[in-house]
DNA sequence: GTCTATAATAAGATAGAC
DNA sequence: GTCTATCTTATTATAGAC
């Protein structure tokens, strides 16, 4: 970084690239390896990525991954840390409150099957997470810092949905939230194992809206007085 | 170590195993390595685990993993139809058919509950094989030779309760297995997760009671006219 | 900041004696 | 059938030039 004696009249931008081979972009190459990582990773499991498959994947070579990152273990937790910020900052952009109770939960579960359906990465690396015993997302501040609006959201469409006399009184809004999260996140996860075993193909586009469907009206069911 | 030339008049017995070191107990021996390739694959994933690692536990070096498996992958494939064999024995000893239709889906639901609270190897193999497509499990004829009574068995229940008109026409006993399913398993495979980021303690006796009964109530109200 | 080369070690698999 | 020793390859990580 440090681009020290400039002397001449040249503009700085200009003559700040004069080194090396093809290009020199830090941030660019930062970005790279972290977005190869994701895929390696995603795939691989952290015991199965190689960084060598990380790097081969890039016109970089290996020496910048730990130039950048400093060990594998380390973009592995970068790695969790973008995936799970992603997610996060999507939760955010839901407009509940203006909605009935009713309609509310159905747009919160249907958003969270259609989050987990596009998100296949996310399930994944958070699978691999747990066998790991979620080692890493324990240790990470930053995921840890991320707070779950979520649950609050859910927390007040439970609250508003009893006062109406629509929803029972006395539910608890994590229980929900588990409820809704088990079904979007094994169908994604599962489904190799599960189409497998019982000869079905989960992603089929039918199928997905059957699922979808049904996972909104057993959870109204659920709720409902 | 070795206690050879032995000549007396001793029991066959007691001179039948003269050779070598401690022991020569070759279906054992076989046995305690499956036995602690699941511990290894279990907690370490197909790629994380080592030969090595399963070897050590063992009295038995590991020379004798190759020679009575071939590779580290199929003694994997072997672990995880071990695993598999296992959970289908016990699924086939539900009596159900004495049971009227709520009180089947409420036996059955709570038998998969349990089911997977206590065998967290299998959901954890499952989770694994997963990550790794089911590549293994497609590989095994073993594992598609394990047919599924759990479906006849769900199936013959939706039908009586619809006939009693208890239950709604028209339900897809695979759609009602993947929202058990999904509950029981999830539970268990993302505790790890799940339990940090919203700070619960899954396996919490209380919380899993709880649990318990909520996906019973919430099953029956999906099926429910 | 980026490259090539290489150290250090770990891991799957095998040889060969007993 | 079991053991010790070892081959071979892959893998994380680092050195050092430019």
């Amino acid at each position: 970084m440090t681009m020290t004696s400039e002397r001449s009249a040249v503009p700085a931008e200009l003559i700040a690239e004069p080194r090396k081979s093809r290009k020199n972009n830090p941030e660019k190459t930062r970005e790279n390896i972290l977005q190869e990582a994701i895929v390696e990773f995603v795939q691989q499991g952290l015991s199965g990525a190689r960084v060598d498959a990380i790097a081969e994947r890039i016109h970089t070579s290996k020496r910048m991954i730990y130039y950048y990152f400093g060990s594998k273990e380390q973009l592995y937790v970068e790695v969790l840390e973008k995936l799970y910020g992603d997610i996060r900052n999507t939760e955010n952009r839901l407009h509940l409150t203006e909605l009935g109770p009713v309609e509310a939960i159905c747009r919160l579960v249907e958003f969270t099957f259609d989050h987990h359906d596009h998100n296949v990465d996310f399930v994944r690396i958070v699978s691999i997470e747990n066998i790991h015993n979620a080692e890493y997302v324990k240790r990470s501040d930053a995921i840890k810092a991320m707070n779950n609006t979520i649950l609050d959201a859910l927390g007040e469409i439970l609250r508003r949905g009893a006062e109406e006399g629509l929803f029972r009184a006395g539910l608890v809004a994590l229980d929900v939230h588990l409820l809704i999260s088990s079904f979007c996140f094994y169908r994604v996860s599962n489904r190799h194992t599960f189409g497998e075993i019982f000869q079905i193909d989960l992603p089929d586009e039918a199928i997905k809206q059957r699922h979808r469907a049904m996972i909104c009206e057993s959870v109204l069911r659920y709720l409902q007085a």
